[in-house]
DNA sequence: CTCAGGATGAAATAAAAATTGCATAATAAA
DNA sequence: TTTATTATGCAATTTTTATTTCATCCTGAG
C-alpha cells in the first residue's frame, strides 16, 4: 500500500519530495498509468525527483512504485473484491458498509425533501435577521454548534443557544420580532427544543426547523421547515445529512452576498494555501 | 472503444489475431498492465505478432491500444466523472445540488479510505482505553463533541477536551499510559489540536487521528488514522463524512460489547416508540 | 505434389523509458 | 557573510520496451 509508506516516511522527505507526495495523493489511480516524464511534468519538477522520491519510499525504483499504484487498481476492480464488498462476510453486510449506504441513502433523500426554493426561502430569512440563534438537543446540538460557528463566518450577531438546566436558554429572552431561531431535532424529540420554539414564536421570533418530518413536533410549530433523510441502523440518529443541510445554509447566507464565481475562485486558492500547514 | 473496433475487423484478421482478439476480450482490464512481451507470453504467441494486431485493428502500435485500455479502466474508477463534468461547468450547477454531491462524493471517497480492519482497530482502541478523550479546533469540534457524546452512551469514561483560552484542554494532564485521545482535524489545521496530540503521546497516550489526508500535521503523529473524503465547494470544510465516520465508530464499539442481532431488534422497537413523542 | 503468397516468430534494430552523473542552486551551519 | 552540505534538474547513459527484418512455416491453388 502506498499511502501508509507515504504516512511513515514522510518527515524524512525532501521538500520536493513532500510536494511529488501530496500531488500523488490528491491525484490517486490517476498516476498509475504515468511514465516518469509525465509524472515529472505533471508534478512541475525533473524526472530524477521522481525516481528518488520512489527510492526515498522504498521502491526499488520507478516502475517499482508504479506497479504498488496498478496493484491497488487491479484490487479495485477486480471481480472477486466486487463481490467482497457488496457481498457480507457471513451473513448480512457489514454494519460499517450499512452505516455509510444508510447515510448515502439519508443524503439523497434530504436532497428530494428540499426544494431550491425551500433552502433559498431558509437563507433569506436568515440573511435578513436581525439575530440568528441556532439550538437543538442532544446530538443536535453538535449541528447547532456548527451551524453556529460557520454562520457566525457570513454574518453578525449569531448566538448558540444552549439549555440551561431543567429550563429554557438564557439569551431567548433577547430573541423577538425581527430575529430568528432555528432548531434542529430529531427523534427522540427533546422537550426543550420545542419549549424554545414555542416561547420565541410567542414573542414574534420567525423559526425555522430542521427535523425529520412534517409532522414531528417542532415541524408543527415552525414557520418554515427543513426535512431530513434520517433513516438509521443503529440506535441512534444519523447527523450526517443534517451536516450537508446546514452546509446549503451558510453557503446560501454567504453566496447571497458576495459574487459566488469570485468566492468561489479564492476558496481554491485558499484551500491550496491551507494544504498541510498549521493555523 | 476497443470491443467495437474489434467487433468490426474480426472477420478481417489472421487466425493468430484472431486467438490473441478473443484471449484479450476475456482478459479485461488485466491487459493494460501488461508490455507486449508479456502480452505475447501470456497469449502464448511472439511480439510481433501483438503489434500486427494493434495495427490490423487500425492503432498506430501497441501503445496506442494499450493506452486505450487504460482509458477504459480510468473511466470505469471515475464515478466522480459526473462531478468533475459538473464542476468544470463553474457555474453550470446551481450551489445546493454541488454541495449534495460533494457530500455524496466525499461519502464514497471516506468509505473507500477506511477498510473495516481498520476502523474495527480504532473501534478495539476505544474499547480497551480506561478513558476516550475527543477534540478538535473550530468546525471539527462540533464533531468532536458529537462523538463524545455518543461515545459516552456505550461506554464510560469519555471527555470533550475543550481548549483553554491559548493553550491545551485541562483535562489532557490526566490522559496517559492506558488512556486514548482522538482528534479531528481538516484544513485549516489547528495548531492546539496537534499540540494536544504530541503532549498525549509523549504521555504515552494512545492516539486516533480523523483528518483528510495521511500526511496531514496530525496524521503524522496519530498511532492510527482514519481518513476523510473532505473534497469541498464552498470555503470550508464539510463534515459530513466525519459524522459518518463516528457514526461507525461509536456503533462498532456498541456492537463489540452485546449481541449485535438482539440491538438491532431493540433500535427498531425503540425508534417507532420515540417516533413523534417528546422525550 | 509443388510452389506462390501470406502468416508467423526469433532475433536485430529502433524507440522510449528509467536511471545516474554532474554541475548548479538552495539551505543550513559557522 | 562564508562555507559545507544537501537538494535539484539537466543531460548523458543504461535499461527496458516496441518495432522491423528476415528466415521459416503453413495453406491452398494449380
Amino acid at each position: 500500500m502506498l499511502a501508509p509508506k507515504i504516512q511513515r516516511r514522510f518527515s524524512s522527505l525532501t521538500g520536493q519530495q513532500k510536494k511529488i507526495a501530496e500531488q500523488l495523493l490528491s491525484l490517486g489511480h490517476e498516476a498509475a498509468f504515468f511514465t516518469i516524464s509525465q509524472m515529472a511534468r505533471q508534478f512541475k519538477t525533473s524526472e530524477s525527483a521522481i525516481v528518488r522520491f520512489a527510492r526515498a519510499l522504498g521502491y526499488g525504483g520507478y516502475p517499482a512504485l508504479q506497479k504498488e499504484l496498478q496493484d491497488a487498481i487491479r484490487e479495485k476492480l477486480s471481480p472477486a473484491r466486487a463481490l467482497e464488498n457488496s457481498m457480507a462476510k457471513g451473513q448480512g453486510e457489514d454494519i460499517y458498509s450499512r452505516i455509510f449506504e444508510m447515510d448515502n441513502e439519508n443524503l439523497r433523500k434530504t436532497r428530494e425533501l428540499n426544494a431550491n426554493e425551500t433552502i433559498d426561502r431558509a437563507v433569506q430569512e436568515i440573511t435578513k435577521a436581525r439575530r440568528v440563534g441556532a439550538t437543538g438537543g442532544r446530538s443536535s446540538h453538535a449541528v447547532a454548534y456548527l451551524l453556529y460557528l460557520l454562520l457566525s463566518q457570513v454574518r453578525k450577531d449569531c448566538d448558540l443557544l444552549e439549555f440551561t438546566p431543567g429550563g429554557l436558554p438564557n439569551q431567548i429572552i433577547n430573541y423577538g420580532s425581527g430575529d430568528l431561531i432555528i432548531a434542529l431535532s430529531l427523534p427522540r424529540y427533546s422537550r426543550q427544543t420545542l419549549a424554545s420554539l414555542q416561547y420565541a414564536k410567542k414573542n414574534r421570533c420567525k423559526t425555522i426547523a430542521i427535523t425529520d418530518s412534517p409532522i414531528s413536533p417542532i415541524a408543527q410549530v415552525a414557520d418554515l421547515v427543513l426535512l431530513l433523510g434520517n433513516r438509521s441502523s443503529t440506535y441512534f440518529n444519523s447527523q450526517a445529512s443534517a451536516v450537508t443541510l446546514v452546509n446549503c445554509l451558510v453557503a446560501g447566507v454567504s453566496y447571497k452576498n458576495k459574487n459566488s464565481l469570485e468566492t468561489l475562485k479564492m476558496v481554491n486558492k485558499l484551500t491550496s494555501e491551507w494544504k498541510y500547514h498549521l493555523m
